[in-house]
RNA sequence: GUCCCCGUCGUCUAGAGGCCUAGGACUCCGGCUUUUCAAGCCGGCAACACGGGUUCGAAUCCCGUCGGGGAUACCA
């Protein structure tokens, strides 16, 4: 048999990170197997779905690197089918029409309610002769659900999971304008598509059962289920759009690169023994429902930070420089020089080292491709007081004619200036490191003299050389 | 209210009766290294929710309590 997953998101917002993980792991599930990765987009909900939102959860899977197979299913042209699988079911003697008024199954539920029962609509019109039915009352269809003995869900998560059917009132299968709801969509749809395996929020392991009630009366084999644990914010309550339920695409505006994300996501809620970082294709042959968690995770910022820089450091130079130029050019307000991007591209390596994220490594970046003058923080400019300046101008001399301009030679000049003067070689590196990096904090300084070149570190030298002296801090 | 699920360091987790004086990762705190900052290396703080059982022996099995979460729509 083959495996088919699905990812079914209704397009009522981005592709959030509870739907990215639910996603990953059908993702993960079906290329473990070798089998079918399907998506299906839930926009029954004609009010509430819209096309940006579709786009962006498309968007948002293709960034994290989930791609699926087939073309996606947009449940509402099904409509007919879901309404023809209702029809049969009352033809079957499974379904039937209901007349209720909303006043009335409101009154049902607060009497339900008050009097300790499973609150829900009490089958009024299950066995009612339809004659009987009222004046222009267009009827909605419920499921003719089984009163007595329970429902039990075999699910791979949860594992044996047993509720009493007197729980479970009968649903709705079609609205009164002829519809149908998603409880009846999923079935028909998960049954059509041949989806073998559920993997969904636990928020849905109680419509598991209703679901299960449906594809009982048509006959229908039962899929797999696997419901897994929703993931919570940092205050431990459901990761919610006021919390940090960000959309795929916002992790990525932050700056985290979307195999940093996969890998986080994967082992939230996920485990193979001590493993923490590990690749996508090792991802693929180790998941297996058997390791996910029964527990709900928190999402954790510090623990992604830490993968992502880890990633960062991993990652291709080239591909490093090209994503965070947008970024550069909207630091610096302008756009890049052209000697900017051969030189960003030799900083790569040095700078990807010391970011945690894109931000970052754009941030740490900037000096590398600002216009001379660069301005220099206030950290810098406590490095360049009239010591700092003295230190400074002694070593230009001393810079400024020699030809053989690599990190190494400029390493070693540097170090015997320091040693005939007494100095340690933090001494005379801290304030060339404010002068060309306008902070105090950079690569290795003699690295960036390298990647600047000649020209420009004598720049930027004599600019801060020709800087009024800032003022005494002490005055 | 009713039903369902969950409960190991702050967080993610390993652990499927003796291998556990409970392991790893992130965070935090020291130290080493060092031209700064990172990285790296070494070390430290820190948990089996609680109470009863079962057993020679329980983080692991059972029951209860407490705590957290989810579902209870003519939304999905």
């Amino acid at each position: 048999m083959t495996v088919v997953t699905r990812f079914a998101p209704s397009p009522t917002g981005f592709l959030h990170i509870g739907g990215a993980r639910t996603a990953l792991f059908n993702w993960l599930f079906a290329r473990h197997y070798g089998g079918r990765f399907l998506l299906r987009i839930e926009d029954t909900d004609r009010a509430r779905s819209t096309r940006e939102a579709v786009d962006a959860i498309f968007d948002g899977l293709r960034w994290l690197g989930l791609d699926w197979d087939e073309e996606p299913v947009f449940q509402f042209s099904r409509a007919a089918r879901h309404a023809e699988v209702a029809r049969e079911m009352i033809a079957r003697g499974r379904a039937y029409p209901c007349y209720c008024s909303p006043e009335e199954l409101t009154r049902m539920r607060e009497e339900a309610r008050r009097d300790g029962r499973p609150a829900g609509y009490d089958g009024r019109w299950r066995d009612r002769d339809p004659a009987e039915a009222p004046e222009g009352v267009a009827p909605v269809v419920r499921l003719k659900a089984p009163r007595d003995g329970e429902t039990i869900l075999q699910d791979l998560v949860q594992g044996e999971v047993t509720v009493a059917n007197a729980q479970l009132d009968d649903m709705i299968l079609l609205r009164a304008d002829g519809t149908p709801t998603y409880m009846l969509s999923v079935v028909v749809d998960d049954h059509d598509m041949d989806i073998t395996h559920i993997i969904r929020g636990d928020d849905h392991l109680t419509n598991a059962f209703r679901q299960t009630q449906i594809y009982r009366a048509m006959g229908w084999e039962i899929p797999h289920f696997a419901h897994i644990p929703l993931i919570h914010g940092p205050d431990g309550a459901k990761l919610s759009k006021r919390h940090g339920a960000l959309g795929a695409e916002a992790y990525r505006d932050m700056g985290f690169l979307p195999e940093a994300l996969r890998n986080y996501l994967t082992r939230l809620g996920w485990g193979h023994g001590d493993d923490e970082i590990f690749s996508t294709e090792q991802a693929v042959s180790w998941f297996d429902i058997g390791g996910v968690g029964r527990s709900p995770a928190r999402f954790d910022m510090a623990k992604l930070t830490s993968l992502n820089a880890h990633y960062l450091r991993e990652a291709d130079d080239a591909r490093l420089g090209e994503l965070i130029v947008p970024r550069l050019r909207a630091l610096a307000g302008a756009n890049l020089d052209e000697e900017a991007l051969p030189r960003l591209r030799a900083a790569i390596p040095g700078l990807k080292a010391r970011a945690r994220t894109l931000a970052e490594l754009a941030e740490n970046a900037l000096f590398y491709v600002l216009r001379r003058p660069i301005s220099l923080d206030d950290k810098a400019l406590q490095q360049l007081d009239a010591d700092g300046r003295a230190l400074l101008s002694a070593i230009v001399a001393e810079l400024a004619p020699r030809t053989g301009w690599t990190k190494d030679a400029l390493e070693d000049a540097a170090r015997a200036h320091a040693e005939t003067k007494g100095l340690k070689l933090g001494k005379v590196a801290q304030p060339l490191r404010a002068a060309l990096t306008g902070s105090t904090t950079s690569p290795p300084i003699f690295e960036v003299m390298e990647i600047l070149g000649a020209d420009e570190t004598l720049g930027r030298l004599r600019d801060a050389l020709d800087r009024k002296p800032a003022p005494d801090n002490a005055a």
